[in-house]
DNA sequence: AAGTTCTTCTACATAGCGTAGAACAAATTT
DNA sequence: AAATTTGTTCTACGCTATGTAGAAGAACTT
């Protein structure tokens, strides 16, 4: 999976974030809002955050309303999925998989440790 | 931590893979016997190798022994651990652990989720 | 000192991403 | 329907990361 780059992930997790599918306008908007850090608030051009969904798009992480007029655009996946599967391909390319477990378990914190615990469950 | 590249991938591999030290023109002889696929076994030149090898000096993966005169590099961290943090990282990002980790753990083998209890603990 | 071997500097091509104007298409208004 | 507004697509440019390596400089050998 391709990895995303700044802008690309604040309009993911935007996505991500609501329920229902958005317009490059509104995303530009939100995005205006909320700037990393102390930056101004500069607004984004709207075609540069149509660019962005449609490289998004063409990765397969947006799907695109075409019918309604100004196009919405939702993510095909929830955020979790999508992280886990990230976490999941860079786990598979490993060799040593029970070393990597081992090591990964002993960063997580308790509490998330006992998450997985019931996950797997009796 | 940074994405690393094909190259760099490459080299990472075999400086994890190989308890000691290796000199550039070792890692360039490996890396001309095991090409991607079904490419030509095409020789790189060494100065390619040293110029990837102080990248990953510079990402802090890799460490160079400047006494000895070829010098020597090693890989910093063992490659699960690599991997771990990386998979952390990620892991880390993400507002939704919970829900993350269900989903991981969906994805690993029957006999990973194994490990996985066995390393949790009682 | 001369020759050989190794390292550093510099450089170029390609690709991904942030960025957006220009041109084109559709909807809305008059 | 013509004009105007709103939205989408095409094209493009700059910057950074990466693969690639020659040229030049440093160090070791003989």
């Amino acid at each position: 999976m391709a990895t995303l780059g700044d802008l690309e992930r604040t309009v993911m997790d935007l996505l991500w974030s609501t329920s229902g599918a958005l317009t490059a306008n509104e995303l530009r908007d939100s995005i205006a809002v909320v700037p990393a850090g102390a930056e101004t608030g500069r607004e984004l051009a709207v075609t540069t955050v149509l660019t962005v969904l449609s490289r998004l798009e063409k990765k397969g992480l947006v799907q695109r309303e075409r019918d309604s007029r100004p196009h919405r655009y939702k993510a095909v996946t929830s955020r979790a999925d999508h992280t886990a599967e990230l976490m999941h391909e860079v786990f598979a390319k490993a060799p040593d998989r029970e070393a990597v477990l081992a090591r990964f378990i002993g960063s997580v914190s308790e509490s998330e440790a006992q998450t997985l615990r019931r996950l797997l469950g009796a």
